[in-house]
DNA sequence: AGCGGGAATTGATGGCGATCAAGGCGCAAT
DNA sequence: ATTGCGCCTTGATCGCCATCAATTCCCGCT
């Protein structure tokens, strides 16, 4: 399988095994296999026991909960180069958060939970890695409290699009919606019809044009501003 | 002063510290100092830079975020024993990503960074704790997202006063609003109105009754059952 | 080209919770 | 005891957003 090369070369890059050794990277790669999904398809449900966390390869897919009476809210929304569900890591019972599923077909990595437990053990830069990544996800998660708690939901869409554009952006900008308006707006915590409104309020500004899911922001400086 | 003994008793008795040796925890204490605080006093505001994480030993100290209005979402309450702002630790540049400021009169132990992270590379099992610590973190952030994006304001009040019950509560069970109830509410992202109504609804419906910072639930098991 | 079905849009309505406002209560200081 | 000052409560009103409902759009399929 021309896979593995990839794999390989995909796990040299990414963040939490570049500090590994060919040597412990290959021993991990033993103890992983990858695996296909369709959009649609269940990959683990919330209360499952986890033996792995995931390296998604490509695709997308969905991290998200249920309410009770069945509405969805998408806690993360996982594309190709990403890991996910470390956080069972260190679970003394290890089982899945939040359900998960593919949201685009796609092909991606079960890491062995074992495995690379052993191999932090070994590498502290590796540790480091792990740690700077869940911090940087505890500071995601600050940030979407703090815009669920104390903003409404015109900002929350307009701070997405601005959070899709390049930091360094400026004036004239294209982004492109990373899946269909249906996710953003379970990823957003509002209704279809209110992310539909609003991007058409938008448009009726002259703020944005939005062309099925392309959106040209007409100038990022100003929406910026217009957010406050 | 009286207060090292005391401290060092209560290093060992930590999570994050009690994997080290008694050599590691003096160290770590030679590098850290004790401040006192009163209610009101700004510790470190969003955005400092941040040369210690903290240990409170007593009162109570509060982390939120300010909306541009003004308004104030609590991220956190902290009460004695436990530690914050840990995340700081690995970031490239570390400052604090909440404000942080008194609620009752205390004291808390500075712990130096460096000397933490000095430490943390000789102590593997330091790591983990730390990393069990964080996920636990992650765990209560998607909880708290998780609230916020799907439930209604009652459903997370009645979800606040269960989780100040013990684990283990069952029938007609007290507990105590660890802080004013501006506060509560600040907490929950409602207003206090808001939380006084509900209170006063759940008393009608003979659910609870309060009386001041006091709360008797009626029965554990019929609020659970009532939130769904 | 025509059909079918899910997605997206648009409109009408209603409810939850914020806001504004006024009054009561507890408590510390004089 | 009385004053003053927050905190809490209660009431009245308003606005945002969810809900329900009806098209329309888009795209794959035959």
């Amino acid at each position: 399988m021309q896979i593995d090369g990839v794999l390989a070369r995909e796990l040299r890059r990414h963040y939490l095994f570049c500090a590994l050794s060919d040597e412990q990277r290959e021993r991990l790669l033993a103890a992983s296999r990858t695996r296909r999904f369709v959009a649609g398809e269940v990959l683990f449900r919330r209360g499952d026991a986890a033996r792995h966390f995931f390296l998604l390869h490509n695709g997308c897919v969905k991290l998200y909960r249920l309410s009770p009476e069945g509405s969805e809210k998408i806690m993360r929304l996982i594309r190709a180069g990403q890991t996910f569900a470390e956080s069972t890591l260190f679970m003394e019972v290890p089982t899945f958060p939040v359900h998960g599923e593919g949201v685009e077909d796609g092909e991606l990595v079960e890491v062995d939970r074992d495995a690379f437990l052993g191999l932090l053990r070994e590498s502290f830069a590796t540790c480091q890695a792990v740690m700077a990544q869940m911090t940087a996800r505890i500071q995601g998660h600050w940030d979407e409290i703090e815009t669920l708690a104390l903003q409404n939901s015109r900002y929350r869409i307009v701070h997405y699009l601005l959070g899709l554009a390049p930091a360094t952006a400026q004036g004239r900008t294209a982004v492109t919606l990373p899946a269909r308006k249906m996710v953003i707006a379970a990823h957003l915590a509002v209704t279809p019809e209110t992310l539909s409104r609003t991007l058409r309020a938008l448009s009726d500004e002259h703020l944005i044009e939005v062309t099925g899911e392309d959106v040209m922001i007409a100038d990022v400086e100003a929406l910026r501003r217009h957010m406050h």
